[in-house]
DNA sequence: TTGAATACCATCTTATCCCATGCTACTTAT
DNA sequence: ATAAGTAGCATGGGATAAGATGGTATTCAA
C-alpha cells in the first residue's frame, strides 16, 4: 500500500529516487519497477505497480467492447503510460515530456494514496493539499462505512 | 501488457523498429514476431502476439458458428492478418497494402493498448489520442470501483 | 539476369548500469 | 545519556550497453 509524502530530486539527467516505501510495495516477480502516465485529471503524474494495470485492465476490459470510453480510456491510460524500472539504486528516469507535463524541474513530491500515487510539482503540491484538506474537512461524515463489508478485505 | 507510445520511422523498403518494450512481450517460444490486421474500425492497423490471437481464437469459437459478426470477425482478424517476425535489429516489414490502409509514410506510431496495440499514422494519432484524453476526463467517473473489494488484492 | 525480399553489418544516439559520496536515522557501547 | 559506529537511503558523475536507423550483401524466385 502506497502511503506517506516525500519529495526527492529530480537530476540533470531526469533520474529520481522513487521512495523506499513505495519501491516495497511494488515487487511483481517479473518487472521490477513502476508505471506512470500524465493524469487526465490535472498537471500532475499518476503510477502504481503492475498489479494496478492489470486492475485496471481488468475494469476496462469488463467494458462493453464497442463503449467509446473503453477506448477512451484505453488509449489514454494504456497508451499515455511507461513502464519506468528501478536502477541499482531505486531511481527513475522520468520521460521529459512526463516532467514538462507536471511542470517538474529540481524536485517532485510522491504522494501515496492506497492503491496508487501520485507525483506532483512541490508548489502544486502545497497549494492543492490545503484545498483537498479543505474539503475533507468540509465533506468528513461521508467517510463513515454504509455498508455491512468492511472497507478493505482481509485487513 | 502493451504499454506506453512511441513513434519511429518507417524506411523506404518498408521497415519500421517494433519498440523494444513491445517486443518484450511477445515472447512466446515458437515464433519471434507480432501479428497484425487492418481495423474493421478505422484507418490504422491492429495487432499483437500469438497469445492475443489464440485469445481470438477461443473468444470467437465460442460464438455461433452462423453468427455473421463471427464470420465477420474471422474474416476481418484471422484472414486480415500477417505475422511478421522480427530482424536480428527488431524490425518488421510492414507490407505495402498495410501501409497504404493506415496512411503510413516515413514514420508510424505504436501505442500501447494493454493485452494488444495500434499502429497509426502520426498525425491521425495526435488528433484522435486529444479527443480520447477529452472523453476519458468527461468519464472518468466510471473507472472509480463501487465495490468495496480493494482495487489490488493482497495490498 | 533482374528484381524483390531477407539477412547481415555499421554507426549514432540515448538510456541504463556501475561506482563513489553524503546524509540521516538507528543501534550499540561506554 | 551521550558519543561513536553502522546501515539504509538519496544523489552525482562517468562508463557501458542497448536501441533505432541507414546502408550493403546475399539469397531466392520469376
Amino acid at each position: 500500500m502506497f502511503l506517506s509524502t516525500a519529495t526527492n530530486t529530480l537530476d540533470a539527467k531526469g533520474r529520481i529516487s522513487v521512495p523506499a516505501d513505495f519501491r516495497a510495495v511494488v515487487g511483481d516477480g517479473s518487472f521490477d519497477g513502476i508505471v506512470i502516465w500524465p493524469s487526465f485529471d490535472g498537471a500532475y503524474l499518476e503510477g502504481g505497480g503492475m498489479k494496478l494495470m492489470r486492475a485496471y485492465q481488468a475494469l476496462i476490459e469488463a467494458m462493453d467492447p464497442y463503449d467509446e470510453a473503453r477506448i477512451a480510456f484505453e488509449r489514454t491510460i494504456f497508451a499515455g503510460s511507461r513502464r519506468l524500472s528501478f536502477d541499482g539504486t531505486g531511481r527513475i528516469t522520468l520521460p521529459k515530456e512526463f516532467a514538462q507535463y507536471a511542470n517538474l524541474n529540481g524536485s517532485a513530491t510522491f504522494i501515496g494514496l492506497g492503491s496508487r500515487f501520485e507525483i506532483w510539482n512541490p508548489d502544486d503540491h502545497k497549494s492543492q493539499a490545503a484545498a483537498a484538506r479543505k474539503l475533507a474537512s468540509e465533506n468528513k461524515h461521508r467517510l463513515s462505512v454504509r455498508s455491512n463489508a468492511p472497507l478493505v478485505r482481509g485487513e
